[in-house]
DNA sequence: TGATATTTTTAAAATAATTTATTAATAGAA
DNA sequence: TTCTATTAATAAATTATTTTAAAAATATCA
């Protein structure tokens, strides 16, 4: 068992207080005296002490001075930048983006590999190189890892790090977690992309201040995010929000997960491009009839629809209008004030959200949509990026495991 | 304004760890000095002064002594009963009930009402009787009222009180709010009553110590209550949950929603009522049909089908399949790992939860029904009572309003 | 039954925090 | 520019809280 140390009350007390103001200088910026005293029921002196200690050990310094509307103007104090280091592993279907950020949300260093998930240990053996290679370039930049954070898909438990869809990647004699654990030696927090991207939206994006919101990522699946009172909605074990696979066609389509009719199997961007191919074998006029068959996807589909090209308009409606079907419901479950549409077909804006926007009106008893906004992202890829830091951030905050 | 009264740091301080203990004995019933110091991360000599002047307000008191493996044995201290009061209206479709808690959870005084709930002006005049007379009974027995709970249907505000289904209780002249806050002089809390059944069920029933619940309430309409990280789940305007108004049919019955094939017209226990009465116009075999046609009612078909009668059992199969079907969609956006019937139907047992269990399995990926339980409700009526209780306790807790 | 180890509780000492008072800084007015 | 009102930061005084130490209580074991 562990050593009986004895960390006392005021020591635990004092602890719980940095980690206060950490939280709240990630959460805000830059921030005053005053202003983390009354955020910790602190008095100012104390608050001066604690923000001394910070300094010396290289996690806050000042950062310049606040405004005052009369009066002396206060010292603004913030996270020291390019100090500590947290890495982000973005796993997708497609590829692997490392990114090393630090604590004020600045890319330090960043390394894409093109490297396909599939359920096989030959993915985590080619992921041991670039991950390597990474390892060594912080080191040569003397940045201190703080906690590493790997976005993923899949049902991901947060407690375990057990991928329940890619289960290669938890084998015992070498895990996912394990390999990140090892060449960073640090702790590693696993979370599912998607909600990943929804943290990312509600930190630094559009869903910033708002406590209630949902996140759709329409990619390979459908994914949904939600944010609860401010805080990713996890469920038991990590898998809440799998909307993709809720049933909305009892005689549809066979889908990848064994059942019949999911959403997935109407609304993914691969159901799109299904959708598009089916729709010229038939004959129906378009500009895309020009394309190379095989070249077409969904970025294309959705270039020719803002083109104006009527097949790929009509076809996003579909798709747009079944995805808003299935968002009722999450709808009626969550009562947000906020939809974030991401993924690739966010690309489509006006032409994903107004059908989107159409289905709720229709499917959503008049309260829940009275105050509700569709809208598109800003950040793309970031989301899922800063989401990732973010969740690192504050698992570790609230972890004790720093400072 | 306000006066600026400033109230200093030490005694906020004193105050969150009063409210604290209170807290703590409230959820856990007798708590030691030790497990208070360390829940509230202070000093065993801090906490028994705080302990001390509680008792002097007539707040906690002693309550026994506690085990000990060894050594000497520790002082318990809990709640005082039988001195505060809050005051809980639990208005249904079909009646109203007042009734007195203490912070024991002892019923001190009930009151039950034969109103129903219609939207008219009509029914709060007809409730200011008695509410008058609680009230006085109240007084007379020297009880101090710290807060009233009201539970009621509908989609219910609880940060503004406003009822949106049931819109003659928010009358600017008198609402139901206004009312019992005049009639009791104390803060007034509105809860939608699917949310205070489960909160109900969280802190003293079946689902005590579980984080992630939901419970199904089947009466005239199908309720979700939903329990997330140990929290009711409210949305931003207390809408979340609304189950009852998915589309299940395309082509199915019209709703008094407005909208059509919703599960509330499948599966509530007002529409298992109207299959009886459809099967036996048609002819089928059942003892029901001995029974006078207009006194058929939820209750006399579960006694019925629990008897063994073909009839009520194969609608009770149905309308559970309906529901386990509707169920799936919320087993996965909130990955429970408990589910418990309310409500009438509830009555049913094993009827019911069984047809459930198995549209669960049908509809839900392996992954999110392995370590699901369905269970009913052993609290019954009371778990709505407790939970609305404990909504007051919890606001007024959190709200600083008392000690 | 008494000694011992263990745990709780209380009392006194030591430490830490807040309060109050003072000084510093700044925008606006004279 | 100088003065005044206002806000921020620091220093000294005061008050709270924790720590340490001692006393009280109790189950186990010899």
């Amino acid at each position: 068992m562990e050593a009986n140390y004895t960390v006392s009350i005021v020591d635990k007390k004092k602890s719980r207080l940095k980690r206060g103001i950490l939280k709240e200088m990630y959460r805000l910026g830059s921030r005053t005296l005053a202003q983390l005293a009354k955020a910790l029921h602190a008095s100012v002196p104390s608050v001066t002490m604690l923000i001394d200690e910070l300094a010396t050990e290289h996690w806050v310094q000042e950062i310049g001075t606040g405004a005052a509307q009369y009066g002396r103007k206060p010292a603004l104090f913030g996270l020291r930048p390019g100090n500590q280091a947290i890495v982000v592993v973005d796993i997708s279907v497609h590829d692997v983006k490392l990114v090393v950020f630090d604590l004020t949300n600045r890319v330090l260093d960043r390394l894409d590999v093109n490297l396909r998930l599939e359920d096989s240990v030959a993915f985590l053996e080619s992921l041991k190189g670039p991950l390597e290679e990474i390892s060594h370039r912080i080191r040569e930049h003397n940045l201190n890892i703080i906690g590493v954070g790997c976005a993923l898909p899949g049902l991901v438990d947060p407690r375990t790090g057990i991928n329940y869809t890619y289960k290669k990647l938890n084998r015992p004699e070498q895990s996912l977690q394990q390999l990140l654990a090892h060449c960073f030696d640090s702790p590693v927090y696993l979370i599912n992309d998607t909600k990943a991207t929804i943290l990312g939206e509600h930190r630094f994006g559009l869903a910033k201040g708002k406590n209630h919101v949902l996140s759709i990522n329409i990619d390979w699946g459908v994914g949904l995010g939600v944010i609860n009172n401010g805080e990713i909605l996890q469920g038991l074990a990590g898998f809440a929000g799998e909307l993709g696979h809720i049933q909305l066609q009892a005689d549809g389509e066979l889908c990848s997960c064994g059942k019949v009719g999911c959403l997935d199997t109407l609304t993914s961007a691969s159901s799109l491009v299904r959708r598009v191919k089916a729709g010229l074998r038939e004959g129906r006029v378009s500009k895309l009839a020009e394309e190379n068959f095989e070249d077409i996807d969904v970025e294309l589909v959705i270039d020719k629809a803002k083109a104006g090209d009527e097949l790929a308009i009509d076809l996003l409606n579909e798709v747009g209008g079944e995805l808003g079907k299935g968002l009722s419901i999450a709808v009626h479950l969550f009562n947000p004030e906020l939809i974030i549409v991401n993924g690739v077909v966010a690309k489509a804006e006006r032409l994903i959200t107004r059908p989107i926007e159409q289905a709720i009106d229709k499917y959503c008893l008049a309260d829940f949509r009275n105050k509700l906004v569709i809208t598109v992202s800003r950040l793309g890829e970031m989301a899922k990026l800063y989401g990732t830091q973010a969740y690192v951030v504050q698992s570790l905050l609230e972890h004790e495991e720093i400072p």
